[in-house]
DNA sequence: AAATATGCCTCGCTAATCTATGTATATCAC
DNA sequence: GTGATATACATAGATTAGCGAGGCATATTT
């Protein structure tokens, strides 16, 4: 990552979740996408991809198949209703954070309290 | 928190930084000051902000000094031109970090903007 | 007198991410 | 043809931030 990681945390479900409901992909080309749509800002690790991939499958917000193109195995996911839903209340859940940030550091004067 | 508490990681030190920037402040009142200006979406613990203010204090970010007011002895906290340069920095960070989530979201970056 | 609010602190836990490692195939450079 | 790099999957152990649950003490409210 070209930033903290620890930003990241708690982001990350939510942007893979993201770019899989725009079209299925497979998780080396969700890595790519997501890094190339941030303008590297995230450059994520395979090992903190697959076990995020699977977990989101186990809980049922995705789906997967495998595809042989180009002389290549791929495991694709695609994203199920349950997994739209969760990715709603993460945009949400998102906005409040980064705004209620925005509000702390541009200072509400306080001064006071 | 009223939100996933994972998105604050990597942010939290920023706020505290941020605050004790506007004045001199002490741990209780960091953590009331916080969640009024946040209007409650961060509600620390006390058990994540005073290891905080030790590390940034150990780090040379800030000095503390007790005072004595209200028949309470309260333990205050100064920040420190490397405090200032580090709060810049992630600042900074923080910036690049939410405005790389916008773009992956696909849309506009509604923070810090 | 008891409950609540203020004010400091520490310890062990959980969980997200990283680093490192492993496997296998395709393609490009030399 | 051989090695380096890119593609593509996966898991295991280490790291670390913030939380929850405590502990201690005093002031104020009920």
């Amino acid at each position: 990552m070209r930033i903290n990681k620890e930003l990241t945390k708690g982001s990350t479900a939510m942007l893979v979740l993201s770019v899989i409901a725009k079209r299925d992909m497979y998780g080396y080309q969700i890595i790519k996408v997501i890094g190339m749509s941030s303008e590297s800002v995230f450059e994520m690790n395979e090992g903190t991809l697959y076990p995020i991939l699977h977990a989101l499958e186990a809980d049922k917000c995705l789906e997967s198949y495998w595809c042989e193109a180009e002389g290549r195995r791929r495991k694709y996911y695609k994203i199920t209703d349950k997994g739209r839903k969760q990715l709603a209340v993460k945009e949400k859940e998102w906005k409040e954070f980064s705004t209620a940030v925005g509000k702390v550091l541009g200072g509400a004067n306080l001064v006071g309290a």
